[in-house]
DNA sequence: TCCTCTTGACTGACTGTTCAGTCTAGGTAG
DNA sequence: CTACCTAGACTGAACAGTCAGTCAAGAGGA
């Protein structure tokens, strides 16, 4: 409700505290479980909290899993950004992008998130709200690999090609290795989801191959 | 309620008839609703029973949701199969599994498929029966795309190729179009979908373009 | 005192599942 | 043909458990 005077300069308020830890372990159990499997006894207990605590804070139990979605993904995406600062060179930064996307689980909160998307997009089938967010993410995802592309092309390393279409194609290219990563498919495992985007993104762009691999690039000459 | 008529046949009685109902429903249901958000009592009075029988019938609300799922997507397999045999040219196949995988919704039972897949998904990321479904289901699909790359080779339609790998690629690229289609994503719409999907598949086949045909006003041609 | 945060104890509604028994068709003895 | 019988399909009603959300009250700081 009110957003308590923010003026308490020591830092984050124990209040805004309180509300990020339920967030987190929302989106923790939504990932494992589902998020109609979800009780808010579940995210109170993991927040060392009440239940009664997290409606007083949330006010509804939906309420509180459609902020848990936005949070995590809001927080999927920021990390995306902070590692592409970190990186210069095109091939780089877009295996950084796949290999985050396809990563082998494992590390810190970001994974776990396909439990999460998969939600994510149940949701966002059923329900408008959501669905607008979803589209807002989409469009900055999308537009998070144009900058990459685009700032490549500017540095010579690639020639000049569309790169809203790469960005569209690419990325519904990497929700569906990300499905079957998430979902241990026998014939798409992590290096090989990464290996295709890689290959993929380096016919379309003609981007040269980061080493001799016996794949060879169907299509566009290289 | 009365809605036993034909009785007839020895083989398939009444009872399976009950049982597909029941099937159908639920997947209806999962479709509109989620897999969680169905209530056994929805999918009785959908199928005309009460839900004392449904329970009769599958014991358990989970293996009835879960049979479903399997009996749905089963369904859209053999749908698959069906109208490949009806088709000859590797184009138009490839154009065809395309256009049913990101079709523009409407149609019978095969639409709204997608919100089964979302949910088939979900279960499969956390149910290790559903997952081994899924699979198999997967090894199916990519099968089907795998036969019909070859049989285009066989045919001299294409040069040789690794009709594996490409089946693998193209069966995620296909997923992850089907999912902004479903989503109404602003980008991806379903012609555009399927453009990209026939794009990738003639660059990496080597098929040749589609003859170019400009915008024609799409007629009634089935 | 007043306000915010916090809680345990409830509750009202919902829903999967059980149960005891009804109905119908088909078989069989008389 | 009739009367009885059995098995399986089917149901309404009740049970038992779950869970989101309410409430009144307490703690503690300003």
């Amino acid at each position: 409700m009110t957003v308590k005077a923010a003026d308490d300069v020591g830092g984050t308020d124990a209040v805004d505290q309180r509300r990020d830890q339920m967030l987190v372990a929302a989106g923790q159990l939504i990932a494992e479980r589902g998020f109609s499997e979800t009780r808010i006894s579940d995210v109170a207990r993991r927040a060392g909290a009440s239940p009664a605590l997290v409606i007083y804070y949330f006010g509804t139990k939906d309420s509180l899993l459609t902020e848990a979605l936005r949070y995590s993904e809001e927080k999927f995406y920021t990390a995306c950004a902070t590692m592409l600062a970190q990186t210069a060179a095109l091939r780089d930064r877009l295996e950084m992008l796949a290999r985050l996307t396809c990563a082998p689980d494992g590390d810190d909160e970001i994974a776990g998130a396909w439990g999460l998307w998969f939600d994510l997009w149940a949701q966002a089938f059923r329900h408008p709200g959501v669905a607008k967010d979803r589209i807002e993410l989409e469009r900055r995802w999308r537009r998070t690999i144009t900058d990459v592309v685009i700032e490549g092309v500017r540095k010579g390393e690639i020639g000049k090609i569309d790169a809203d279409e790469f960005a569209v194609t690419w990325a519904v290219l990497l929700d569906g290795l990300s499905i079957q990563v998430a979902l241990k498919d026998e014939m798409v495992d992590p290096e090989r989801a990464i290996a295709i985007a890689m290959g993929f993104a380096e016919s379309s762009l003609g981007l040269p191959p980061k080493r001799r691999r016996r794949q060879r690039p169907a299509g566009v000459s290289t």
